[in-house]
Order: C-alpha cells, then sequence, then structure tokens
DNA sequence: GCTTGTATTAAACGATTGTTTGAATGTCAA
DNA sequence: TTGACATTCAAACAATCGTTTAATACAAGC
C-alpha cells in the first residue's frame, strides 16, 4: 500500500461529517441519521460520543470552528507584520485582514463552511454564539481598534473607531459570506484571479473610507 | 365598540405567523402546527391553503417578502430624488440607501424579519433566493451600477462599478443584520439616535471609499 | 484463562413530523 | 328549502425524529 489513508475515529468522523452537514442545512435541517450515515458509523454513535444533538453542534464550534479562526488570525498577524511599516497602515491593515479571510489559510470547502457556520450564528445566534465572539470578535475587533486608534488623531472617539472596523468586517464578511449572488451577478467564480482582484478592491475601498475619516468632519 | 381589529382570514393569518416563525428559526426549525397555533387555526390549514409546508415557505416572500421589499425601494428612490443636486452625489447616494434600510419604512419588527429571510437565502439559497434577486438585489444593483458610471470618468469599467455597489450594499446589509453583534460589542441599542448615526457613518465611509475610486489608482 | 472498560451494533422506544381523510360547518344563490 | 361550494375541524396516517437499550466485539492488564 502507498499510502495510508490515516483512519480517523468515528468522534473523529462524526465531528468531520457534522459540521459539513450543519453548515449547509443549519441545526434544525440535519437530522442525526444523516450524519451517522456520512459518517460510516451507527445511529447511536452521536449519543455515545457527545451525548446529544445538540451537544455535537457546540462541540464542532469547540473542536473545529475555534481552531480554524485561530488560524485564520495567525495568518493575519504574519501578513500584517510583514507588511511593515507601510506609508498606507491602514491600507496595508485591511489588506491583511481581507487576504487572510478571502484568501487565507483555509481550503476553499473549508472557507465555505467557516462562513456558514459563522452566518448563521450572526443571524441567529444560539449557545454557541458566545464562543464566536469570544474567540474570533472580540480579540479581532479589540485589534482593530486598537490599530485604528494609532492612526488617527488623539482625539478620535471609540465610537467611531468601533464603527469604522465594522465597516471593513462587514465588506470582508459580506464578499466571503453572499458568493451565491455576487458570483451570479459578476458571472465570476471565486478562483484566485477574483479572489486576489477582490481583495484589492476591498483594501483600496476601506482604506479611502477610513482616510476619509482621518481627515473627515466628524459624525 | 371603538376599534375594529378588521380580523384577517385564516389564510393571512397563517402567513404572518409563518414569515415570523420562518425568519426566525429557519424552514426546518419550524413545524406546521407550530405555525397553524400561533395562527389560531388547524393544521390541516396550511395543506389546505398552501398544498404544502414549502410552498408555504414560498409564498411568504412572493406575498409578503417582495411586497416589503418594494416599499423600501419606493423609499429610497424618494430619498434620493429629495436630495436633488447635492455636491457629493455619491453620499447622498449611500445616505438615501442606508436611512431606506437601516431606518426607513418598515417598522422595527418588520426590519428584523426582513433581514433574517434574506440573510438565510443569501447563505443558503432555497428556491426563494431567485425572487430575492430577481426583485431585491437586480433592480438595486442594477440601479446603483448605472448612478455611479454617471459620477465617474468614462472609462471606469463595470466591474469596479459592481464591486463598489456590493461594498456598500455589503456595509448596509452587514449593519442591519449582525444587530446581536453590533449592539453586543458597541452596548447600544439600535434606537433612533444610533441609527441616524449609524446612517451617516456608512454614508460618510461609502462616500470616501467611491471618492477615493474616483481618483485613485486601477486595481 | 478471566476481568474490566471502551466502542459498536441492531433493534426498539415514544414523540413528533408533514400530510390526508371525512365529517361538520358556514355562506350564498336559486 | 335546497343544492353547491368553500372552509374548518378532530382524528388518523405513515414516516421519521432524537434517544435508549441490551447484546456483542475487542482490546489491554492481571
Amino acid at each position: 500500500m502507498i499510502k495510508i489513508p490515516k483512519e480517523e475515529d468515528a468522534r473523529d468522523r462524526i465531528l468531520d461529517e457534522a459540521e459539513i452537514l450543519f453548515a449547509q442545512k443549519g441545526f434544525a435541517g440535519v437530522t442525526v441519521r444523516e450524519i451517522t450515515s456520512a459518517a460510516r458509523t451507527n445511529v447511536a454513535a452521536v449519543n455515545y460520543h457527545f451525548g446529544s444533538k445538540k451537544d455535537l453542534y457546540l462541540e464542532v464550534f469547540r473542536q473545529r470552528w475555534v481552531a480554524r479562526v485561530k488560524r485564520v488570525q495567525q495568518f493575519f498577524l504574519a501578513r500584517l507584520e510583514a507588511a511593515g511599516q507601510d506609508d498606507n497602515p491602514e491600507k496595508a491593515f485591511a489588506r491583511a485582514l481581507a487576504e487572510a479571510i478571502l484568501a487565507g489559510p483555509l481550503k476553499d470547502e473549508e472557507r465555505l463552511l467557516h462562513a456558514q457556520l459563522i452566518g448563521r450564528e450572526m443571524t441567529q445566534p444560539t449557545e454557541a454564539f458566545a464562543l464566536v465572539v469570544e474567540h474570533a470578535f472580540k480579540p479581532m475587533l479589540d485589534l482593530c481598534v486598537d490599530y485604528f486608534s494609532k492612526t488617527r488623531p488623539a482625539d478620535a472617539d471609540r465610537l467611531t473607531l468601533t464603527l469604522d472596523s465594522f465597516s471593513l468586517f462587514g465588506m470582508i464578511i459580506y464578499f466571503n459570506l453572499a458568493r451565491p449572488v455576487i458570483s451570479h451577478v459578476t458571472g465570476r467564480t471565486y478562483d484566485k484571479d477574483f479572489t486576489e482582484h477582490l481583495v484589492e478592491h476591498i483594501a483600496q475601498f476601506a482604506a479611502n473610507g477610513l482616510a476619509g475619516r482621518r481627515a473627515g468632519e466628524k459624525t
């Protein structure tokens, strides 16, 4: 045998398939039989390993989703550091963030899963919402606000910095989440070319939006 | 009797309650009995009036969702016209759009329902997706692209105009969709004050982002 | 060998799912 | 009053839901 497929435990296979199915159809849209069948296990395996279907859903976030977020964050920090002393630090920040999320370390299928899971929790928070906020939103937003506070006049108030950060996040998350719409309208698939184009577009747009704020009137 | 409650037909009551429940919990997360119970009708009423649960879901979009979109669009057009010949037409456009969606003609509960329904279709398209694209996204995006094409140099390519439009939409939709996150982080509720503040913020940010594009390098 | 603990399985559990049925009710014109 | 039609209702339908059970398989330690 040339290659050993490195067979996973049933528990891990269930986590893998559950994440895919929960992302595609939502918690209520998936049956445990669907999951265990995809994971090539018995129906009872979910309750044996995780206690209940709901606990499995939470475990997907704890063991899979959070780990993925960390990878994206590390990629972002590396890119930001690599950018060094850019002449437009806010644009460098926006580009690093957009690149990390839209083109970063995740494989394409992973990116889609991730976006769908977070999208669901954003509009329809469950018990996993706390995890998402704590591990993904809060640290990234704090980082963003801190960063912008150094590129702005000292009198910049925190609410404006926060809304600026949300505007940047909003653009990126939207371009990542609304792929069906955007692909449909532009006629482009999210391949390497188009993704790079998107990253540059977002960086430019956000940098201008932020820069205008620096010299602009206060709202 | 001072006031006549104008009792609706069972069919209309079902549509009302179905929209609320579908928005809150998604298609699979709601049972027919939940809907008919909320509508004070018999279980069989859904199948009698709409054929099936899925047909009811589509009818919610056809009869309720689309109508709401039209109201928002009319509000937007009126605001845009009222703005007249602004010295910054792109900012006026962005403000009118943000105002229509975030503060427009819809009641607060309606706005939330609407956002949740569209959010679900955006990340997880069903048969209703075609309706959403045809009646909401496509016309608004075309309008947006046409408008921007007149405020830009003649050589502006269509892809850039489209991405600019998506950036504006993305910001607005995100601020409308991610209310749980934004409220949680900013500590602000979406009251009149905060909403007006958001509208002005979006208008300013988007205007700067777009304006930079006008004079900026091409991506 | 035997024991202990973990993992897997087929089968069944009661509850709930969307849908259908057939009788009852209401309404309005002839 | 009659007949025709639309609507509502309690009851039942088969199918599927998440979960539990009890038996079995398999390993490692003694």
